[in-house]
RNA sequence: CGGGGCGUAGCUCAGCUUGGUAGAGCGCUCGGUUUGGGACCGAGAGGUCGCAGGUUCAAAUCCUGUCGCCCCGACCA
């Protein structure tokens, strides 16, 4: 590409020498102070060109590492009709996250919040063999979401740009190779944008696919919670899976004993009157050695409404997302007094599953209420939990004696401290903010609008599908927030606005006609420059304009400039250096 | 949707308690001095005080309603 050099007097921007009040974060702060973007309504920017140049490097990287592997690309529409939408039932799932408008003639049309339905109509309209598979396509386009809280600038914005990907195949092992080459050149993107990133499992779940991952760049601000081991284990905390012990010989145990447990409505309270009046010999009773009976009220699709009860750990608390994943697609809530008013059989605080001759939770039980456990209730484990009388408890209820389940589900939550499912050490709990996600969608979206190919063998077979996406304005303010100081934005080389920003500090002529040559020399050299020739500004003004805008490598004309030397100045390490000005176009490639 | 806060000049804010002709700093224009860390002097331009209604001789200020925005939480393929 020709190199350019722009004058900043010329440049449509305009610093702000305070923060925006709606601003937060670094990022948001930072870059509409620098000019690069201004607010239009919540979540909603402009462009200015300094924003768009950024933005354009970081698609440029984007698009070169799908190139490489053979992804084409294409662009939709940001407005399209319902009807695709409605085909796969998205046009309600969606709910009030979707932007819905009316045409003249009062048709439905939406803002597209991700382009699934339109890439496999458009596949399906162009192809029907299985010798076209498989085929990646990609477009880099605005998407709108009406979320109900936009935050924190770009990070989380109204309309927003994604690079959206999707794959086609018509056999599970194609869609495994398309999924790993997308996998793939997100990991080369990531690494060549500098951003540190760890790749969780996900929740498939809602969207009916079967392998999931995302990428979480690990940061304060992220919105979302993940876990990791030292062993190189990651995943979403919706996504965690515990690692069941084994289970434990049950030959032996002691018959189970009810107590008394008068004023015992907390774990705690029912721990401490434990310690007081049922001593164990070996150690105290604690928390963990309860079983806590979670009612949970299910809305299911259908509108019905289904209470279930799930034995946890009295040491854990539930993670009501975790809960969600459980037993999607039904909604869940904690039981309220009207849902224990229509089931007499739960004693509220003193609810337990029973013996095993008389069971009082589980589908076939007394009560007919499903009953569940988390996964650590294993055969031969032992628990103090309700007697289902009131203030009475049971101690020494042992699983897959006493009592069984109709299932085991994960709604406790996660701690840090938890082994990994695949043994590879303890996890920590950080916060991400998603960068990235790869998906295969599996036969979802072919099904439901028809996509089907013919394979070799003539029969019509639904093709497979993966879809993966990239957030483009949010990876911009990830690196924005990554990479600056008290200061003001320090770009990463690859996605600066420019390669050099050239200040000439002075006022004498000499100052001047120095700077001009230098810019010429260095743009004829290939290089990228923003000029900073306001005549009537002084020094500690344009130095501190340079600081805020971030071009990685400033050149300061000045005082010795009559000398024939300029002033090398690094905007990351703070680095100045005087060098002669036939050195400078070799002095910069050498930073 | 729940909680908190805020709407006064392009930006950041004061003024409101106790009603009386709209303010500051930055930015912008003109003239002059200045020029290596956000200079200075002088003269200017720029505001339906979010909107509507009410009280009053008089409302940015008091009352009622309404709209919008920001933050925290819930939610978020």
């Amino acid at each position: 590409m020709e190199a350019v050099s722009t004058r900043l007097s010329q440049l449509f921007v305009r610093t702000l020498r305070e923060d925006p009040v709606d601003a937060e974060v670094a990022s948001h702060k930072l870059l509409v102070r620098a000019g690069y973007i201004r607010r239009q309504a919540p979540g909603i920017f402009a462009w200015l060109p300094l924003g768009l140049k950024v933005r354009r490097k970081i698609e440029g990287i984007i698009r070169e590492e799908l190139e490489a592997f053979g992804a084409q690309e294409v662009h939709f529409p940001a407005l399209l009709p319902r009807e695709p939408y409605e085909l796969t039932g998205r046009w309600t799932e969606y709910g009030d996250a979707l932007f819905r408008l009316k045409d003249r003639k009062d048709a439905d049309y939406l803002l597209a919040p991700t382009h699934e339905e339109v890439f496999t109509l458009l596949v399906k309209d162009l192809y029907s063999s299985y010798k076209d598979l498989p085929l990646s396509i990609y477009q880099i386009q605005d998407k709108y979401r009406d979320e109900a809280r936009p935050r924190a600038g770009l990070l989380r914005g109204r309309e927003f740009s994604m690079k959206d990907s999707y794959s086609f195949d018509y056999t599970d092992e194609g869609l495994d190779a398309s999924y790993q080459a997308h996998r793939d050149a997100y990991e080369r993107i990531f690494q060549r944008l500098g951003l540190e990133y760890a790749i969780v499992k996900a929740d498939a779940g809602a969207m009916g696919g079967s392998k999931s991952e995302e990428f979480l760049h690990p940061t304060p601000i992220g919105e979302d919670t993940f876990v990791r081991s030292a062993g190189g284990y990651a995943a979403n905390v919706e996504a965690f899976r515990t690692l069941p012990p084994a289970p434990l010989p049950i030959d032996g145990l002691p018959t189970a004993i009810v107590h008394d447990s008068p004023n015992t409505p907390t774990i705690q309270t029912l721990v401490d009157l434990s310690n007081a009046q049922f001593p164990r010999e070996d150690r105290p009773w604690e928390a963990g050695d309860t079983l806590k009976n979670v009612v949970l009220a299910l809305t299911h699709l259908d509108g019905s409404r289904e209470l279930v009860i799930v034995g946890i750990p009295g040491d854990r608390d539930v993670d009501m997302k975790r809960a969600e994943v459980a037993f999607a697609p039904a909604e869940v809530e904690a039981a309220t007094e009207a849902d224990f008013a229509k089931h007499p059989g739960l004693v509220k605080g003193y609810i337990g599953p029973g013996f095993a001759e008389a069971p009082v939770l589980g589908e076939t039980s007394a009560t007919g209420i499903r009953y569940f456990l988390d996964p650590r209730v294993v055969d031969g484990t032992s628990w103090v939990t309700g007697a289902n009388q009131h203030e009475k408890h049971v101690y020494g209820l042992v699983a897959g004696r006493d009592f069984v389940a109709d299932g085991v589900v994960e709604i406790a939550d996660v701690r840090a401290g938890d082994e990994a499912p695949d043994g590879s050490g303890p996890v920590e709990l950080a916060r991400g903010m998603e960068i990235g996600h790869v998906f295969q969608l599996g036969r979802k979206y072919a099904e439901a609008l028809g996509l089907k190919v013919l394979d070799e063998n003539g029969k019509l077979v639904t093709v497979t599908m993966g879809s993966y996406g990239i957030g483009v304005t949010r990876i911009m303010a990830v690196i924005a927030e990554t990479n600056n100081d008290g200061k003001g934005l320090i770009w990463p080389k690859n996605v600066a606005p420019f390669d050099v920003h050239v200040i000439a500090a002075g006022r004498e002529e000499v100052v001047f006609a120095t700077a001009e040559a230098l810019v010429d020399s260095l743009e004829e050299s290939g290089f990228d420059v923003l000029f900073d020739d306001r005549p009537k500004v002084s020094p500690g003004v344009k130095f501190g304009d340079a600081e805020l805008l971030g071009v990685p490598l400033i050149v300061i004309v000045g005082r010795d400039a009559a000398e024939g030397r300029v002033e090398l100045w690094n905007r990351a390490t703070g680095e100045r250096s005087s060098v002669g000005l036939d050195e400078v176009g070799a002095a910069l490639l050498a930073q």
